[in-house]
DNA sequence: GCAAAAGTGTTGGCAGTACACCCATGT
DNA sequence: ACATGGGTGTACTGCCAACACTTTTGC
């Protein structure tokens, strides 16, 4: 059925661009990087950070690019990850664009640039974008959400959690970054069991960190493996109460 | 960086297509369709089905119609999954052509069409091509081993495995479907036991089926959960061997 | 024909493990 | 206040045994 002349088929070219959702865990909340829109459509209004993806390029490397451009910090020092295609023919009101979402993950970050182009980065918590408070351009807050259960999942089964950390960091540290993203209290204990005895996530440093108050701490890097086993599951039994974000 | 013009952005268009690994379970076998190729480059070479995004649609809807064409099943029957894209730019001889992949599982269908279009469609086992006894065209080896783990990894945390098999269907048929994917046998009765306890996984239906040999079996269909909770995990201790008995 | 064997499905029990929950202690 | 460590009861699971139901085989 393609290419009804048999010969050559009828090739419809589309325009295809890659938007990145870049989490990070700044205080108690966890933070995506949006960006102003200075053109219309959706003038003024806050999106993903993406762009056309370039001829001789990648997807990859046009993820890695936007986020460079964007953060300023090389795709090395976070996590960077293919989600999905969203193509839905009325998603860009210009006309056809399929987009080719990609999660990012990363430490705190310093303020991002906003003087190499005219947009302006800014970090905005996740949980006043999806509670209403502040609107994404596009199809823009679909991709969040889906990002969003797709790094709690992630959370389960890999050890990207640990990219959230600034090297080095304490077990306490790791545990805030799974109750900031999956938004329940962990037991300080019992994750600190799992994570010590998961082959080759957490390397000791043998130093130790000493807080404003309270035991001092013990500091690890981040180790080879990539896999978290067994898995940390978000059993039901977790989402009992104690939400880190009430409300 | 977009648009130095500051106007208009350097938009880049793109060949982008839909490419299926559609699975299969023909007796103790894992199979896939796959397609001779009936024009360069890799004329007569095995390649999975696909074809080009037309316009007006999205791309679920590329892969639901390519699926129809080459299995006359509608996509109601199958479970069909995004997979990612593939976008190296040397991928295809031709030219820049992205392609997103869709994972497919379905019961062991009647032969695939061959006259509708000039390719022939044959099922093929993926041992076979992934032990080097059949090419594969382009990138769609690599295709076809990211299918593959994603189809395990998904057998543990979902219920899509019951999509394999024609209702109704017993607790040692749908068994079958796990260890042909995983490629190692199960203990029946920690089968039974995981899977008529979740929630909502299978639907007794009250009738038995008597096979040519041993006890009748229950037969159920399947339930309206799509996640299997607690999941049915690879364990390490299941990679044993393939006996069931040891000794 | 009848008994035994073989093959598959189903049920239940036992033991080892993992985890949720709680408590204790160090700094 | 927080990190660290340990202990206990419960749930889950791997392993195993027994039983149920049917067909096939042997005599």
């Amino acid at each position: 059925m393609i290419g009804t002349t048999g010969h050559d088929p009828e090739v419809s070219l589309l325009a295809v661009t890659v938007d990145l959702v870049i989490f990070t865990v700044r205080g108690d909340e966890l933070h995506i990087l949006v960006i102003e829109r200075g053109n219309a459509p959706f003038l003024g209004v806050m999106a993903l950070p993406g762009g056309y993806v370039r001829p001789g390029e990648t997807l990859d490397e046009a993820a890695e690019r936007e986020l460079r451009e964007e953060t300023s910090l090389d795709g090395s020092a976070l996590h960077l990850e293919q989600l999905r295609a969203y193509s839905e023919p009325e998603r860009d009101p210009r006309g056809r664009v399929i987009t080719v979402a990609y999660l990012a993950l990363g430490p705190d970050m310093p303020p991002p640039v906003a003087g190499t182009d005219a947009r302006e980065a800014v970090w905005v918590p996740v949980a006043s974008i999806l509670g209403g408070g502040t609107e994404l351009a596009f199809d823009h807050a679909t991709i969040l959400r889906d990002a969003l259960e797709h790094a709690r999942s992630q959370l389960e089964h890999t050890t990207v959690a640990a990219r959230f950390c600034p090297e080095p960091f304490t077990v306490g540290e790791l545990r805030r970054i799974y109750e900031v993203v999956w938004g329940f209290k962990l037991d300080p204990s019992n994750f600190r069991r799992k994570m010590t005895r998961a082959e080759a996530f957490l390397e000791p440093t043998g130093e130790q960190r000493f807080p404003d108050v309270g035991r001092p701490a013990a500091l690890y890097r981040r180790g080879s493996a990539r896999f978290l086993v067994p898995p940390l599951l978000r059993t039901a039994a977790s989402h009992d109460d104690a939400r880190v974000h009430p409300g």
